[in-house]
DNA sequence: AATTAAATTTATACTAAGTCTAAATACTAC
DNA sequence: GTAGTATTTAGACTTAGTATAAATTTAATT
């Protein structure tokens, strides 16, 4: 592990996907840096995205889509995702100790992380003319 | 939804997912099919998958690879890499009620269903030497 | 059994997401 | 200021998968 090195492009590439609301792929990423008035290497953003994803400072998401993406949150947390809109929000809520305890129990592995990624309908979706 | 349709392709796809120890690959498929003396296009075998899968014969996994992988049992489970060696395993304890309950609330949701993916260090790994 | 219609397979072109490489540029330490 | 390392850039390349159009197979109708 070596020092931090935030260079320009990391800086405004971390700056941008901590102020997203939403969980923005590395395309959507480049068209906002661009809207922004950046405009980097193709390549860069993405060895931005793993630099800032290495150090801890942003997270990758796989959700099962074809491309990652990125969130400025870094405390542990889940996500859901909508079926029908493909809105993606938060889970603030762990998984019960006892069952990671008890995966761990019978599959003889050190458990070190879960991904969980829970798939339904949002409220929106419920209730569509609300 | 129409009648099941298993065609030569299909079915021998079908036999190979659910003769598989292990969790392969579109193109493991491929090379195993190739090694039992059948010789499927290429868009054959992913149309079958995504046949078999929609017909709820076979599962897709995603694991967070960049492939697919590919499950014969059909039951609800979850799975769990091993972080130094790639090895996946079989998780058949689901996440209690509770929990999912407790999202579900949180969240203003419809949960259907949930993706859950463990990371760690499996017992070989643990012990190298044993 | 021959004819038509529908579904499937095949071969191949194409797309999307991301990695790799080599040259150019920027930063750091003396 | 110069040498050495790290980073960025542009663009070629890779991998996984989708799309398309022609050929083949299967099923249904007569």
């Amino acid at each position: 592990m070596s020092r931090l090195n935030l260079t320009t492009q990391r800086k405004a590439i971390l700056d941008l996907v901590q102020s997203c609301e939403d969980h923005p792929t590395a395309a959507e990423i480049m068209e906002r840096l661009r809207m922004n008035g950046h405009q980097f290497a193709y390549g860069t953003v993405y060895n931005s995205l793993r630099y800032l994803t290495d150090a801890g400072l942003i997270r990758e998401l796989k959700l099962g889509e074809t491309a990652s993406r990125y969130d400025g949150r870094t405390e542990d947390h889940y996500h859901i995702v909508c079926k029908k809109c493909g809105r993606v929000d938060e889970v603030l809520s762990a998984p019960p100790a006892d069952w990671i305890r008890e995966v761990a129990a019978k599959t003889n592995y050190d458990v070190h992380h879960s991904q969980v990624v829970f798939e339904g309908v949002c409220y929106s979706c419920k209730h569509p003319n609300a």
